[in-house]
Order: C-alpha cells, then sequence, then structure tokens
DNA sequence: ATGTCTGCAAAGCTTTTGCACTGAT
DNA sequence: ATCAGTGCAAAAGCTTTGCAGACAT
C-alpha cells in the first residue's frame, strides 16, 4: 500500500515546506506523512491515532491534530466533513482530482470523477475576487443498499 | 424580510411532512420554521436559539437541534459545514440553487450559481446506483480583503 | 388517556488549550 | 542555549441523551 516513489516526493514536499515557513522537522511530523500515505480511505483523527500506536509510533492525539493542519496547509491531505460527523481527512498528493457520493443513511462514501467540475471552479475564479485553493462536491443519497432495506420494511419508520 | 406567500406554503409542506410520518403538529416546529424563513443568512443553532428568544419564542436548544434535523429531512432546510467550525443551515424552499466560496481565513461565505453543476449531478445518477437528494459544492480560497491583509504583511506569520 | 414532544441539565464526543518537559536548531 | 514542538490532562465547544412533566391526538 502506497507507492515508495511518492512517499519520497510527498516527504520532499513537507520538508520544503516547512524551511520555507521556518517551522522545525519533527519526527512526529514524517511519521504522520508517512502513517497518511500508507492508508488508501477517508480516516478520522482517532483512527489515525490507534493506527500509529498499533504501528509502533508513539504520538499524541494532540500532535496529530496540529500537524493535519499543517499537512492541510501545504496541501498534502485534505479535510472533508461528511454528514454531521467528525471531521475526515485523505492524502492528497497524486490522487486524481475526484468528488464524493454520499449516503445519508448509512455514510458510505464513494468516489467520481466529473473533469467539468473543473470548468466550474474556472468560471467562479474569473468572477469572484477569491484566490482558489481546493474544492469539495458532495453529492448525498441513498445507495442502493440501503434502498433496498427501505423497500423490505413496508412501515414508514 | 420573508413574503408572507413563502411562509405560507413552507407551513403547509411541513404540515404535510408532519402528518404524512405520523409526528404531532407542536407550535415549536412551526415557530422554528418561520423564525428560519425571517432569516436571509446562514445561521447556527445557537444564534437562532438567541433570535427566538429575543423574539419572545420560548423554545429550548434541545428542541431546536432535534426540529432543524426534521426540517432538513423534508427538504425545507438545508445544513452546511463550512470549515471545521459549527453546522451553519440555511432555508431550501424557493431558494434558487447556490453553491459556496469559502475564506479559509476569515470564513466569509459567498454565494454563486452555476447552472452546470446540474450536468454534473444528472451524470452522477446516471452512473451511480445513488439516489440522489441534494448536493453540496464548496470553493475554498482566500478572499480579496484578506489577501490585502497578508500583502500588507511582509514578514510569513 | 395515551404516548410523543419539550425543557432542562447532565453526559458524550471531538477538538483545543495550558503547562512542564523534550529536543531541533 | 533557545524556544518551537510534544504529551498529557484538563477545558472548551457543539450536540445528544435521560427523564419528568406538558400537551397534541
Amino acid at each position: 500500500m502506497g507507492c515508495t516513489e511518492t512517499k519520497t516526493v510527498v516527504k520532499q514536499i513537507l520538508s520544503d515546506y516547512l524551511q520555507r515557513k521556518g517551522y522545525r522537522e519533527t519526527p512526529e511530523r514524517y511519521a504522520i506523512l508517512q502513517e497518511i500515505y500508507s492508508t488508501d480511505s477517508h480516516f478520522d483523527v482517532e483512527t489515525l491515532y490507534i493506527h500509529m500506536k498499533n504501528n509502533g509510533y508513539q504520538v499524541s492525539r494532540a500532535t496529530i491534530y496540529n500537524n493535519i493542519d499543517l499537512l492541510c496547509e501545504c496541501g498534502l491531505v485534505i479535510r472533508h466533513q461528511f454528514g454531521k460527523k467528525n471531521s475526515l481527512y485523505e492524502k492528497a498528493y497524486e490522487c486524481k482530482q475526484h468528488d464524493h457520493l454520499i449516503c445519508t443513511r448509512c455514510g458510505k462514501v464513494t468516489e467520481f470523477c466529473d473533469p467539468r467540475i473543473q470548468e466550474i471552479i474556472n468560471s467562479a475564479k474569473r468572477n469572484s475576487n477569491f484566490t482558489i485553493s481546493h474544492h469539495s462536491l458532495y453529492i448525498y443519497g441513498i445507495c442502493a443498499e440501503c434502498r433496498n432495506e427501505i423497500e423490505k420494511v413496508p412501515i414508514t419508520l
């Protein structure tokens, strides 16, 4: 999981960013980055914390919270807030642009791609005074499995 | 603020929904709906609670939380989670489709319209097994004011 | 009369903060 | 030798829950 070359590149990006900002290169920062780039799905802070513990890294929750913000700022990680649950994150480097379909019943998240979103972003860029950094398109609905379950139960809950 | 005809229609929608689901028609539910449809901007639960208090309604926070979920379910209200702050809501009936530009520095939210988003949703509908109910497109960046402020300060903070 | 809905306060969760210590520069 | 960064635990939000009483049906 996670190709070696990508990991080398993202470490370099983090290193450059830290130096440019005058931040320190702590082992915790690289450990968190390493762990995130070994994961392929969306994750929350608690899950990342547990995974790191299990993999023998000793990093506190506070440090994860601090550094995941930093990783978002330098574009290596993206934060999502699907539904009203806690924040979920995913790695952002060399991941082809994609958006999300979210089942409002079971919480399942599916990714999809549509290049036309770029045109919308470009228009927004032209028409606004914003310097655009990133976007999130979430489409909410009911997935096939949930629809089947609902149809099995004739009584409206 | 808020036209009378719209308010009549949304009350009817709520009434129909409550009856269809077998829920009760409490004065609190209509008071919350009334208050929301008198507001034109995004709001959080605390602000709504304060406004209702100031306007002489006696409704608890718990009741607002319960019923704002209900109003989301019946499509009269939409929940947003811009950035990592708390949930913001807005009325959803007879509001032309729009999306959001969010300044990641000051939190300012600007609305914009782009009909092409509908084509993307339609494709997603065709290509997935989801029954789509709604969507959110958030574009993040730095607004003009914040950019000016940043440029005034030559030192990277 | 029945059982849902409300209000209040307490509890629950995620995230942030304060502070003493560690370690990168 | 500094002082940013870390870890821990406490604190701080926002939101949910439990329970007794109110009220829509």
